[in-house]
RNA sequence: GCUGGAGUCGUCUAGUGGCAAUGACAAGAGACUGUAAAUCUCUCGCGCUUCGCGCUUCGUAGGUUCGAGUCCUACCUCCAGCA
């Protein structure tokens, strides 16, 4: 495929939601666009024809799980990710910039200024990814979409650190820039700098003089942190990036996120959350509740509960996925309770359609120039 | 009928004088945001004012003991072998 082309269509004109679309050679997508993830070159629990009937566009594989099991060579052997996942859509590649935060974090003496030292989970030898070695293997693996390699730091690293961090980030997109060679492969920056609006600054002004294809926000959604920092991390980066060039919000998220994302100017987030969900019985669905501190929260029903025993009405009665069209929470919640995988598969399409189904809305939305009364009845009912 | 073995939370199970009593499953609920996650956490005899207190429990009924699921006696039921 040929390098990733943004095209802005419309700006909402009461906020910064944008329609767009984007271009991988002849094959054309709109945004705001939630991409499913499959970290291990499978969206866990489905076939490709299954997550292509969610209508996604981008969809997510990861550089470090590929890095260790295949290996990089046997998916090159197999003429890149696309054969080999059997995947003919577009492709994106986390860095392990997010495995320094969820494997490395507590041990800062493994994150260097040369790289991030790991110990294989798989073996237990010992593993040193660097930002040249993240983008070789990116390379490789010939996804359309590398991200640079970055230290992903914790919400509650304090202002010090996450400066220190944010420009040794920088230090790592030019080195990563520098060896990439694959001239398919699109290559993205990635802003960090925490709730801090002087080094959201700083990063992303930055990360744009280096020149990369597209931008992402990252270090959010991390840890325990509040949505009021995630929602400031985006208002402190998006007025630093190119107006033509794709925004993307790292590892977001729940469908408030995603609404609050696009109202701030995000075009494409990933998440694990609805197949992570699905596999453990949740499905989203249209409405709001409460959390423990009587915030509001997104909808969601836990089809192992024992009152959806008998309930022969469809998972989501207002969606049009596979899922919804064919079958009963009952019989969901069967194949539940039987640790049937054909249950998780079920929802995972459901839960993927679900946010899919919320970008569509949202484009229309903006497209209609009604994005700001779409966000407020969204977030009063949770409902689109 | 005789001999031997066994009866503990919905199920299986640990327990050999200090026990409301082990573990697993089942069950009830919760968490999950660039996937070390088809995982993890909590509850699971009853009742309370629940970092605690009270009550009732290990087939049934007695007994020994400061104290019994654990020892003794009888009975009931089940299993195996012999008649």
């Amino acid at each position: 495929m040929n390098k990733v082309k943004y095209t802005l269509h419309h700006t909402d004109q009461h906020s910064a939601a944008r329609l767009g679309t984007v271009r991988f050679g002849d094959q054309v997508y709109e945004t705001p666009m939630f991409m499913p993830v499959g970290t291990q070159a499978t969206v866990k629990t489905l076939s490709p024809e299954q997550v292509a009937a969610t209508h996604p566009g981008i969809i997510l594989a990861n550089t470090y799980h590929l890095w260790l099991r295949p290996t990089p060579e046997v998916v090159a052997a197999a003429s890149g990710l696309h054969q080999f996942m059997h995947w003919p859509g577009p492709i994106l590649t986390d860095s392990g910039g997010y495995q320094v935060f969820s494997l490395a974090k507590n041990k800062k003496k493994d994150i260097t200024e040369n790289g991030v030292h790991f110990k294989s989970e798989l073996d237990g030898r010992p593993l040193f990814l660097t930002p040249e070695k993240s983008i070789q293997i990116q390379n490789l693996l010939d996804s359309d979409i590398a991200m640079s390699f970055d230290e992903c730091p914790p919400a509650s690293a304090d202002h010090r650190y996450l400066k220190h961090s944010l420009e040794r980030t920088l230090r790592w997109a030019a080195r990563g820039k520098a060896v990439h060679s694959n001239p398919n492969q699109s290559l993205f920056g990635i802003v960090q700098g925490g709730a801090h609006e002087g080094l959201r600054r700083l990063s992303a002004e930055e990360t744009v003089k280096l020149g990369f294809d597209g931008y992402s926000i990252g270090g959010v959604a991390n840890d325990d942190e509040c949505k009021e920092d995630m929602y400031k991390a985006i208002d402190f980066s998006v007025p630093y990036l190119p107006a033509d060039k794709l925004r993307y919000l790292m590892g977001v998220g729940e469908p408030v996120d995603l609404v609050e994302g696009v109202y701030r100017g995000v075009d494409i987030f990933d998440c694990v959350s609805p197949t992570r969900l699905a596999r453990h019985g949740n499905a989203l669905v249209p409405g709001l509740r409460q959390d423990a501190q009587g915030n509001p929260k997104e909808n969601r029903i836990n089809l192992k509960n024992a009152r959806f025993k008998t309930d022969f009405t469809p998972v989501d009665p207002t969606c049009d996925c596979y899922c919804c069209q064919n079958y009963t929470r009952a019989y969901v919640h069967h194949l539940l309770r039987c640790e049937e995988t054909f249950g998780a598969s079920l929802l995972s399409i459901h839960n993927i359609r679900f946010l899919i189904r919320l970008c569509e809305a949202m484009r229309a939305a903006i497209k209609e120039d009604r994005f700001t009364a779409f966000r407020e009845d969204f977030l009063a009912t949770g409902k689109f």
